[in-house]
DNA sequence: TTGACATATGCTCATATCGGCATACGATAC
DNA sequence: GTATCGTATGCCGATATGAGCATATGTCAA
């Protein structure tokens, strides 16, 4: 999953279908891409299911499954402390707490 | 960016650092994995700057740096409304409001 | 200074990945 | 039926990537 949208191609994919809902020669216009190029990537984001497909008359319509990407969001959030605001504020707040207890506890 | 947190132990790496910093002699015990090869995997993760280094006598001690991680997950975040709970309750006043539109709209 | 320790780097091999091209396959149009 | 469109797949060559191993570099201890 990871690995599928390391691809900046396949990001640019996901973001083009993230509009709506796209047959495989509006992508490739839309990104500029060869048709086998673009098949060969939405064969990759299909497989980790970040994509699902429909058949319609001749075409393959793509459309975007973002639940498959939750479990990046998921992991990347338990690193969110670092830029997170609330976090700071946090931060903060145990600062001052850790002031007061080596304030009246023992040495150092 | 993507393509350092794409490898599983570079994640693996992160995983550990959050646990706070670390020399990384205490990286390669705790992961399993031979010196030379956290070694290199430290300096794609210091390349991309979601880790920093120091230098301690002849030890060099890792650290996190979530930021880093940041523009990941404002991309997944784009994609968030697929799972959101938030979301979804949008999803059905929006659904209500087209109901009554299409009630005294015109034909279908 | 010599030696041991901690880490980084270089080399090689195996494997994966991507682009480009040709082509196969399925569905529609004629 | 045959032609054509839309898409997928196979093959090739180039490049990247990771593991394993040896070794270089830098730091401290004796």
């Amino acid at each position: 999953m990871f690995n599928a949208v390391a691809e900046p191609r396949r990001r640019a994919i996901l973001d083009v279908l993230a509009g709506g809902e796209q047959p495989v020669n509006d992508l490739v216009h839309a990104l500029g891409l060869a048709q086998p190029q673009v098949s060969k990537h939405l064969r990759v984001l299909r497989e980790v299911g970040v994509v699902d497909v429909r058949d319609q008359g001749r075409q393959r319509m793509y459309r975007l499954n973002g639940n498959a990407l939750k479990p990046i969001h998921d992991w990347v959030s338990t690193y969110e402390r670092a830029w997170s605001e609330r976090f700071d504020a946090l931060d903060d707040v145990l600062e001052d707490l850790k002031q007061k207890e080596e304030g009246h506890g023992s040495d150092e």
